[in-house]
DNA sequence: CGTCCACAGGAATGACGGGCGG
DNA sequence: CCGCCCGTCATTCCTGTGGACG
């Protein structure tokens, strides 16, 4: 077989050349520090509104504003486990849950998920939202406890589904009579309000904390802190912990990109055989991510919706300006009848190109041409040699991407 | 100034696979 | 095994609309 001599080289060259990482964990997002620079104050506050639960009574609702990155779901982690560890030491009969609503996806999911914590089996399904609440909110007074539940990003879950958990919750606790519940809500989105009913909206913020970006020199210090413990003395370079938290800060001080970048970076480096994290492989971290993120991006679509960037992908090639919802119906149309793929519907269509938008695949805006319409001008945010490379390797779709669709030709009646 | 295009995008309603309790 | 409910994707039907044209 083959050439072991390859292989013999990069493994040689990987255990050989200088080790970079001392403990790689450290540089995850999910990883909790046992301190977190610049968020002394936020952890004081919170700390000072969740300590009633140590006297037995229950504390505020609160909600925690901030971007991605802020160091709301550290704090908020950071604060509840000092408080559980207190409470064991007080007898405090606190117990505390922290979900992700976007992971879990659900209502049902989230009461699942609260239920399991309190050591009561849901079923994965099966159940109706409902009698998953009931089980909930029986076991929990069963239990006799104080109850904080985390809900983490908590606005992808209302968005899409209305605040009725939310309602329900804010209510359990009149229905409890030896257990009691503390909501700390978090959310990314700052007009969370907008979207929820004012008395479940009062109810949940009768504290609320915001959470500023980091800025450059702040980000620079929790870079500094987590790359002692997480490369040897030396390994990284001052530049190149200078640029990470630059970049990083330019979009919006988010400290789980610079944690990413140094990560990232910390690799590239490893791979090249480099004793020094630089600012070169910095900026080549930047683009790796990037580059990544899209990749997996396109590589999960649906074919329905792989289907829909093609088509703008030939719109886009062929008129040199940018399409509209119709004209990529038509080509979309063809390219389905081509490969033998019933279609969807025109509407369904809209919401496809919207949801590549969101994920920054397409560009989209709605424009009014007058007399001619109101529609959406389409382009693609991506290179077309991305796509050639991502779906090429699809056997029909690198067909569909050498086919020219025929309403190209003779849909020429372009006005302004 | 009203019309009317070419859609946008909300609401209601299936269809369907997965998974439960009984 | 049945009947039921879940969540997801999709269709159907629908009302809404910015602004160039006449």
């Amino acid at each position: 077989m083959g050439n072991p001599n390859i292989l013999d080289d990069v493994f040689e060259k990987f255990v050989n050349c200088a080790k970079l990482f001392k403990d790689r964990e450290v540089l995850r997002h999910d990883y909790l520090p046992e301190k977190l620079p610049h968020r002394e104050d936020q952890i004081r506050v919170l700390g000072q509104a969740v300590a009633p639960v140590l006297k037995d009574a229950r504390c505020s609702n609160i909600f925690l504003y901030g971007k991605t990155g802020t160091g709301k779901t550290a704090v908020a982690k950071f604060v509840l486990s000092h408080l559980e560890s207190k409470a064991k030491e007080y007898g405090a009969p606190v117990k505390f849950c922290y979900v992700n609503c976007r992971m879990t996806g659900s209502e049902y999911r989230v009461f699942a998920s609260l239920s399991q914590s309190l050591g009561l089996s849901i079923p994965f399904t099966g159940l109706s939202v409902g009698e998953v609440f009931d089980r909930f909110r029986n076991g929990l007074d069963a239990s006799r406890t104080i109850f904080i539940v985390v809900l983490d990003e908590i606005d992808a879950l209302i968005k899409d589904r209305g605040d009725g958990i939310l309602y329900e919750l804010t209510r359990i606790n009149e229905a409890l009579h030896k257990s009691k519940v503390s909501i700390i809500g978090i959310s990314n989105d700052l007009r969370l309000k907008e979207f929820l009913d004012p008395r479940v909206f009062s109810s949940l913020s009768e504290e609320e904390m915001v959470f500023r970006p980091y800025d450059a020199s702040e980000l620079r210090n929790i870079l500094l802190e987590r790359s002692k413990l997480s490369f040897y003395d030396g390994c990284l370079s001052e530049p190149a912990l200078s640029i990470c938290s630059a970049l990083a800060a330019a979009e919006h001080g988010d400290a789980r990109r610079a944690l990413d970048l140094l990560r990232v970076a910390g690799e590239v480096a490893e791979r090249n055989g480099s004793p020094l994290i630089t600012e070169e492989h910095v900026r080549d971290a930047e683009k790796h991510i990037e580059h990544n993120k899209v990749v997996e991006a396109l590589k999960n679509l649906t074919l329905h919706s792989k289907l829909v960037l093609l088509s703008v992908y030939h719109l886009n090639k062929a008129s040199g300006t940018n399409a509209t919802t119709g004209e990529i119906y038509d080509v979309y149309n063809e390219l389905c009848g081509e490969l033998g793929v019933s279609l969807l519907t025109q509407r369904r269509l809209g919401t496809l190109i919207n949801e590549l938008d969101v994920m920054g695949l397409l560009n989209s805006k709605v424009v009014s041409m007058g007399r001619y319409g109101r529609t959406k001008k389409i382009r693609l945010e991506i290179s077309r040699t991305l796509i050639q490379d991502v779906f090429g390797s699809d056997e029909r779709l690198s067909r569909m991407i050498k086919y020219e669709p025929k309403l190209l030709s003779k849909n020429t009646h372009n006005r302004h």
